[in-house]
DNA sequence: TTACTAGTTGACCACATCGGTCGAAGTATG
DNA sequence: CATACTTCGACCGATGTGGTCAACTAGTAA
């Protein structure tokens, strides 16, 4: 590990994208490292000489993982916005910029997450466990409810809400997979969710 | 395959759900044999005296899964219902059935749709593919359109009642799982599950 | 030139697991 | 006792695993 943080950042970044990969789409037992140095185009020696262990190498890319992820979550939900959509747009938003520069993230916190005994010190794990818990309660807590239709539990409003936005993302995944992203057409596909979402008001809002 | 037919009925069943677990949660390739035979309490020579090999066990399995969910499908969703909610709540008994008698047949069906290049002859590929076709369709045509709304398109009706749908039975099985299913508990969430379609009538129809 | 260093490689190791085989032991029937 | 049918699991060659290490390259200093 001593000597990887001073690799030029190409390198650093095909080892990464690479590892991050191979985990995302195997848990830890079954993800290759001889995949990963195939894919990262550098010998196997390599590798064991940055990080020691496979373990070492994961816990690392946890801990990156992580750190990726609290800040952009600081940076994209507002725990102030006391309007419900409001406030699952910025989510919605999160998750959209996460899928453009980090394809694999998720994918990878996900199979973190799923790993039947847990893979990684407890440091870490509590910082995964704080991170699912916040986007919980940052998404549900401190909202104002008095918006809402009066016809409909509020708790019930929200949950609509939010497995219709749900739905709708999974739509726009579908749609744009294997799709190469020009900036344009990005932006006309937010126009539409803008859209979608204030239909979502008048049919949940009062 | 011969001699598989005639075994006794507890045996049989013991067999296929030992396969059908271990390649619901493993693609092809990596299902193992050994694991199958572990679970299901027979020796490795058995399999391979039933299934001359593992490609002919898992073209057995499919075409068995298949033939479940034609039966089921048929049995549960009324293409002729114009009403859309009534024709969801017929699909989402049969989910409820299907994962009730046979946990792990969705997942296996799943994974025999994702594996990369299709491991099955084409007459189950095609046997497959009429399957999902037939979901989507008996799902959303010939529904009576006029109940819904009229500051909505249609057709977004229907797509936000089945993210909300699929969102509150994804809920339920969380809070069901690893629940043992009592007749009388299963009753009550199917109340449940009732009201929560009124609400959606409420709110998506005039 | 020579000597040393730092970076890099992939053949190689012991081990595990894979799909599939087969000789032998067990059981039932005659 | 003999014959036939089941059943088992040790075993096979092939493949893949995490990890090692002798050897090669390229650059630098003397």
């Amino acid at each position: 590990m001593k000597t990887f943080e001073t690799l030029d950042e190409a390198k650093k970044k095909r080892i990464m994208d690479a590892a991050i990969h191979e985990f995302a789409e195997h848990p830890y037992e079954q993800a290759s490292t001889n995949q990963i140095v195939k894919e990262a185009r550098i010998g196997k020696g390599m590798l064991f000489h940055y990080f020691d262990t496979k373990q070492a190498l994961y816990e690392y890319l946890v801990d990156r993982a992580l750190h990726v992820m609290e800040e952009l979550s600081a940076q994209y939900i507002d725990g102030s916005e006391p309007d419900f959509i409001e406030r699952m747009k910025g989510s919605a938003k999160l998750k959209m910029d996460v899928y453009r520069l980090h394809p694999d993230l998720f994918h990878f916190i996900g199979q973190v997450v799923l790993e039947k005994e847990s893979k990684i010190p407890k440091a870490l794990a509590a910082r995964l466990e704080k991170m699912q818990q916040d986007g919980l309660t940052s998404l549900f807590s401190g909202i104002d409810t008095s918006k809402f239709r009066d016809d409909v539990p509020a708790e019930e409003v929200m949950k609509l809400i939010s497995w219709s936005i749900e739905g709708y993302g999974k739509e726009l995944l579908v749609k744009l997979d294997g799709q190469t992203f020009v900036e344009l057409e990005m932006d006309s596909y937010i126009e539409e969710f803008y859209t979608f979402l204030s239909v979502l008001r008048r049919i949940y809002y009062k």
